[in-house]
DNA sequence: ATGACGCTTGAAATCGTTTTTATTCGCCGC
DNA sequence: GCGGCGAATAAAAACGATTTCAAGCGTCAT
């Protein structure tokens, strides 16, 4: 190891200065108590000996960390199937909105809720972390719950269905479900399936519930039949198009809750020969701008996710400087993006009646 | 905020067990100047009131942090095209290599290169972490440099030319684009297009190594012309593919560098009216298993790149022990998953001869 | 003249560990 | 009987910051 010269403490800075610590570690904190003139020569002091306070000292000291910690989900139960989820570009985000603060970000990857909730305990009371951003929030969330009760400082990407105030951002989950349903209905399909994830999610009631109110609002009746929970995997989209286009009455529309089932679902219909866009309709919520490449290129509601990423570190950072978590609350309405066509082209029955 | 029981520390240790916090801490250290019977009353007596060290305090005694730094590279440039990287698998990997070590993991986001090597003085400097992993080594890395130069431990996905000792696990990039270009060439392709990442990185070089050897082995003229570097979205992908496939003598087989760039490259062919597996053949990187879903489905070459972050893990946690970085060097062949066939249809002027 | 009062700065305590040094105590040898 | 030694534990210093409280010092009213 090389050894590097010593760097610079408050003490260092006291010796050059003249001045205590004390009076020291008040005028970077900018305290009211000391003089501008003394503020000034300290400030020039600290930054001609290139002076930054270690987190170390002012951790043990004050009991916060600096740190953010993150619950990244990771979904090794489908082997390392790919999910569609770009997390780094949410990570990313998140460590933009940090950005201008002392605050890094630590990542703790859970593999389920259980585990999210045991991290998240771990995390607060082991004092590892300030504040705690997570998503894949559940109707009845145990973490959101905990946090809340605890009083400790979060956001959240999504949630939940329980009566309680926290800082988070969203999607409108709902209004897309019921956009991209209704585009179908208006384009002729009548046998619309719902592609879905894994039905305790939050997201995924929005989402019926969306689909539920495009029909109703249609004075058509709900396929209650075609709506499939699942993962997030390509296999999955594969398995329920598969298995939706097979039934004695098919489904023909699709909304399919990202691109990574979109694309199985793409490829289950190619494999029963079926055409995209004339015999049958592919839409897609699209994390990752990859269905302007798929075959056909398909329609999707865009979602920005780091930005959402940006808004959760922006929130967490003044739930941290104490506002209100009844303010933090932002919900996002994902861009329709029209690509392939959503109209059936076979003859439709009850079209002469419209 | 709810308020918690004040968490046990030493302090309490010492007064529940009558011993001072000196013979607590050596205790729990396992130091040998502890009899072993005042170890098993310590122990127990930790274990009863659930008492777990502050890393605050560890922290700024021994001046360790207990963290490791990982530096997530994000490609900004180029508005958040989706580059085909599950860098949470990578992370899900390295967390899994850390598991049972007291050392948590924290990622730093870094845009570029320059970014990177600055983001690496900052964590050095600053003493932010214990130790280091990064990715996206170039041929000249001045982040390898300035660490082995520092001595600070570090890990690296991938190597650079340089020669200097580190710890590092890579894949044989020249072996893989041998492989594939030799598979193409056997398929009756002559013209066959390297689809290359940004050429200042080390396995960029590595591919172009392997891509050669192939050609020269079977005494082929290299097509030079046909290798293109760019970065790793769709979208050069298909511009790529697009602009090799209108040439004169167009480009038949593909070799691109993940499946990011080969779901471009088929949607270019498929623009160009060529089918895929017949008048053009498209191999690649395989790291998240989509191209399975593709049409038709890719052979390619699987990385499991969540195996190589438990590596990466695993390799800094026995470098932070002291471990001789000359031994931890791993360098991994991925396997070949073949799938559509990279046989060229068409009639081939050279076919009679061979 | 003196005590009270601002105003600014300094001394010291504190956070929770580890590590160096000191202390206690029994025992052995002379 | 006493110095010395080894083994076990305790005391104290240190890490680098923040924070509480005290101190110095003019000014002004009494």
């Amino acid at each position: 190891m090389a050894d590097h010269p010593p760097r610079p403490t408050i003490k260092t800075l006291s010796e050059v200065t003249g001045f205590s610590i004390a009076t020291i570690s008040k005028a970077l904190n900018d305290s009211p108590v000391v003089t501008q003139a003394t503020k000034a020569v300290i400030r020039q002091a600290a930054g001609q000996i290139g002076y930054a306070a270690s987190l170390r000292g002012m951790s043990l000291r004050t009991g916060r960390t600096y740190q953010v910690a993150v619950l990244m989900p990771v979904a090794s139960a489908s082997g390392f199937e790919w999910d569609g989820v770009d997390y780094a570009q949410i990570l990313s985000g998140i460590a933009a909105g940090l950005e201008g603060s002392p605050y890094r970000m630590s990542v703790h990857v859970v593999r389920d809720a259980e585990e999210g909730l045991a991290t998240a305990r771990h995390v607060v009371e082991g004092h590892l972390a300030d504040g705690l951003i997570f998503s894949g929030i559940q109707a009845q969330d145990a973490r959101v719950a905990y946090l809340c009760d605890a009083g400790f400082p979060f956001v959240t990407l999504g949630r939940c269905r329980q009566d309680l105030t926290y800082a988070h951002v969203d999607v409108d989950s709902e209004w897309a479900a019921w956009a991209a349903t209704s585009r179908l209905i208006a384009g002729g399909h009548r046998r619309i399936a719902l592609i879905n994830p894994d039905p305790r999610l939050s997201y995924a009631l929005d989402r019926i519930d969306g689909f539920t109110r495009a029909f109703t609002q249609a004075n058509l009746p709900v396929p209650h039949d075609l709506i499939l929970g699942g993962d997030l995997s390509t296999r999955f989209g594969k398995e329920a198009a598969l298995a939706l286009a097979r039934l004695p009455d098919p489904a023909t529309g699709f909304v399919c809750v990202n691109e990574s089932t979109a694309l199985g679902a793409l490829a289950g219909l190619r494999d029963l020969g079926l055409t995209i866009g004339r015999e049958a309709s592919v839409i897609a919520y699209d994390d990752i701008n990859a269905s302007a490449y798929f075959a056909p290129p398909l329609t999707t509601f865009y979602l920005p996710i780091e930005d959402l990423g940006r808004q959760l570190g922006g929130f967490l950072l003044r739930r941290l400087a104490g506002e209100d978590p009844a303010t933090l609350q932002q919900l996002t309405r994902p861009d329709l993006v029209a690509r392939q066509s959503d109209r059936l082209e076979r003859v439709l029955p009850w079209e002469g009646n419209t």
